[in-house]
DNA sequence: ACCTGAACACCGTTCAAGT
DNA sequence: ACCTGAACACCGTTCAAGT
């Protein structure tokens, strides 16, 4: 697993690689082992060649989340009326969340401008498309992407502290749900009503209600 | 703006003030600006010292989040109708988001449970009243505070790269603008078309157009 | 019981030296 | 032009020693 000491690198490295293996690491390790030493050591070159090729640190998250980010976009279907064409960019952004959950983090982490405005972009023909007012469309398409963008994030939690305890994912919402359970009844009323519903809900379902619920307030307001 | 060396605090810490310490640096410096250093500094005493009454840094930004959070949704007049007091508790949490961006870093990294479940069960309770059928209390809850928490994120990320680049936000906008502008027209159609809008947009009143657009969709949608 | 502060492990970034 | 890898600065956490 070592490269033979002495050796270099047959071929030169390339941005390209490198962000694949920073992919291909944040999808194992996720966000916390994304060091420069475990990359340039499954890039088998010292952690300073990466800097030839990366500004620093948050260029290489960024890069990693458009790499995504853009080829997701690409494969939504085209050719669907507005409302449906939001929907599956919307579910394709879920799914797309749900395997990286480090964008969540990728995106908020500061300068992660080209990945939003792609989504942004693909968000807000749509909205426009739909027909809603000039002056709604702005509000309309940050609104879509502020919600999902909470998504993301809140599966970018998720995820981490799962991975950090070691545990799946029904056992993490069990836990939650049961801690829940636990909080005081006057203070937490709706919280631990709720709380057994949360091991069985459907994510992505939630999801897309969500989404259907801006859907129709946009809808239900052409005025 | 050092202690006297080899003087004890005549006092003895507590987790409270600890909290309240962090805070301040937070507010003041950015996530980034919250070390041990300049924490143990402000409270005159060693780091070590620190960790006696609270875990570990986690478990510190989380109790910094939440000291704001409870406080902030204890201020929030009550005895409204349940769309006004969704309207008013929106406006109020985005007012401390505004106010301490951080809290948008410090609700994603991880067991930020407890301000997360205030957050949901204010939210909760109101949905609830508003008479939504009981299959969507949930989802419709959860579409609120994932919005919330995206704006959050969104606050977030802006706060640390102006920081970073030491630009205020008007500056801030204008970049961001004139970056999208820059983009191909023919891949960013909307961001470019948008792009002019964003420098004189108001967030706050943005934040308030997607509340509504849900919303809408709730109360449209009784059936 | 609570604090001190040096020590440790780890990580991003730099850079002189190599090819 | 591109890579190497040791060195640096910084930071969270621990812990033996203090009071």
């Amino acid at each position: 697993m070592k490269k033979a000491s002495g050796t270099r690198r047959d071929t030169s490295l390339s941005r390209e690689q490198i962000v694949s293996a920073a992919i291909a690491l944040l999808d194992e390790a996720g966000i916390q082992g994304l060091t420069y030493q475990a990359l340039a050591k499954s890039l088998a070159t010292g952690a300073g060649a990466i800097y030839w090729h990366i500004a620093n640190k948050s260029e290489l998250l960024t890069a990693a989340c458009d790499h995504i980010v853009s080829h997701r976009l690409l494969s939504v279907s085209p050719d669907l009326p507005p409302k449906d064409m939001l929907r599956s960019l919307a579910l394709e952004l879920f799914d797309m969340i749900d395997a990286h959950p480090w964008i969540g983090s990728g995106l908020m982490q500061g300068a992660a401008d080209m990945p939003m405005a792609r989504i942004i972009d693909a968000l807000g023909r749509q909205v426009s498309q739909l027909g809603v007012p000039h002056a709604m469309e702005w509000s309309a398409t940050s609104a879509l992407f502020s919600y999902i963008l909470g998504v993301a994030g809140q599966n970018a939690a998720n995820a981490q502290h799962a991975r950090q305890h070691n545990l799946d994912r029904s056992t993490f919402l069990n836990d939650v749900a049961s801690a829940w359970e636990r909080l005081d009844p006057a203070a937490f009323a709706f919280v631990q009503r709720i709380a057994r519903q949360l091991p069985a809900h459907d994510d992505r379902a939630d999801f897309l209600a969500g989404v259907d619920l801006i859907l129709s307030g946009l809808t239900a307001t052409p005025a």
